[in-house]
DNA sequence: TCGATTTGTCAACACGCTGTTTATTATCTC
DNA sequence: GAGATAATAAACAGCGTGTTGACAAATCGA
C-alpha cells in the first residue's frame, strides 16, 4: 500500500494524464499516449486502472474524499459553524485547488464529479433544513436549487479568473439562499 | 438536402444511438454497433458525421435550436411576456421532451449540454437586469446562479418522476429568483 | 544485510474497431 | 425517364487494446 515505486508510478501516470485532459476531452486521449508520457509501461498502467475513464474516476474520488476530510477536521474544532463559515471553507478549498476544479467542472468537465460537489455542498444546508416550517418535498427542491446554484456561480468564478475573494463568493452564495428560502415561509 | 434516404439513414442512426446511450456511457459505444443496430453501412456513418461524439453533439444542437425556435414563437406572439411564463414554457418544454433531457441532463449527462441550457435560462432574465440597480458584475453572478439552480431542480424533478406539474417547477424558479435577487438591492 | 516478495519492464501476441477506398446497386429529384 | 445522388459490400492497412510470460529491479521485514 505504501510501496515507494507504486506511489511513483501513479504520481506520473496522474500528471500526464492531467497534462492531457487540459489539451483534449478524455476520449481523444488513449492509454498508450499517457504511458509514454509518463515513461511507464502500458502493462503497469492496466495493473492499477482499467482504463483512462477509470483513471479519472480515481483522481475524482480522491478529491471528493480530500474535501470531505478538510470540511470535517473544521466541523470538529467548533460544533455549531454558521453555514457561511462553512460555505467559505468550500469556496476557500476550490480557490486553493483552482486548477484541477476547473479542469473537472468547466474545461473538461465531467458531470458525475459536478453532481458529487453539489452534494457536498448541500449537506451544509441540512441543518437549516431542520429548522423550518416547510414541507419535506418543497425543502429538497429549494436546497437543491441552492446547491446547484452555488456550484454554477463558483463555475463563473473559476472561468472569470478568480478576481473575488472566497470570502466574497460565500456571501453572494449565502445571500442567494437566504433569502431565495425566505420566501417559502 | 432534402432527399428522404438521407432523412431515413439519420433517423435510425440516431435513435440506435439514443437507444444505446440509454444502456452506457458512450465511450463504450462504436461507430461499428451503432451501424449493425441500425442496419446502415459504416461507410454511409462516416458521410454524415465523424464519430459518435460528433453525432452526439448533431443531436443535442438540434434539441437547442428546436428549444430555441419554440421560445421565439411565444415570444413574439406577447412581446411583454413575463418571465414566470417564459419559465414555464420551458420547463414545459422539458417535460414534452423528459426522454431525451433525463439522458442528456442525468443518465449520461454531457456537461456542454447542461451549460446550453443554463444559457437559455438565464436568457429569460435579461430584460430584468437592465431594470435593476445592480452593478453588472454582481448582477451576472446572481444571474448566473439563479439559471444554474433552475437547471440543477429541472434535474431533480426529472429524476422523481416529474410529480409536479411544469407551471409548479415554474414557480419555485421563479420565487428563488425574485427572492434572492431582492437581497441585493 | 539478506532473502523472499512485490513491482515494473520488455517483447510479443491476437483481437477488434477505425477510417478510407473501390466498384456496384438502389433511390431520389426534377 | 435520365441524370444525380446516396447507400451498399468488400477489402485494406493502421492502430490501440488488453493480456501474457520471462526477466530485472526495488522494497520490506527479519
Amino acid at each position: 500500500m505504501s510501496d515507494r515505486r507504486v506511489k511513483y508510478t501513479k504520481m506520473v501516470i496522474k500528471e500526464s494524464f492531467i497534462k492531457s485532459l487540459r489539451q483534449k476531452p478524455i476520449s481523444k486521449i488513449t492509454v498508450k499516449e499517457i504511458c509514454e508520457d509518463a515513461d511507464v509501461n502500458r502493462a503497469t498502467f492496466y495493473t492499477h486502472y482499467k482504463d483512462q475513464y477509470d483513471l479519472l474516476q480515481q483522481i475524482e474520488n480522491e478529491i471528493i474524499e480530500d474535501i470531505n476530510r478538510y470540511l470535517k477536521d473544521y466541523d470538529i474544532q467548533d460544533a455549531k459553524v454558521v453555514p457561511l463559515d462553512m460555505i467559505e471553507k468550500i469556496t476557500e478549498y476550490v480557490s486553493k485547488n483552482a486548477d484541477v476544479f476547473d479542469l473537472l467542472l468547466n474545461l473538461n468537465g465531467d458531470i458525475k464529479f459536478q453532481q458529487e460537489v453539489i452534494k457536498i455542498i448541500g449537506n451544509q444546508f441540512i441543518p437549516i433544513i431542520e429548522n423550518e416550517k416547510l414541507n419535506k418535498a418543497d425543502a429538497e427542491y429549494i436546497y437543491h436549487f441552492i446547491a446547484c446554484g452555488a456550484v454554477g456561480i463558483i463555475q463563473k468564478w473559476m472561468k472569470d479568473g478568480m478576481k473575488k475573494s472566497a470570502r466574497e463568493m460565500a456571501e453572494i452564495i449565502f445571500k442567494m439562499s437566504n433569502n431565495g428560502r425566505a420566501s417559502f415561509e
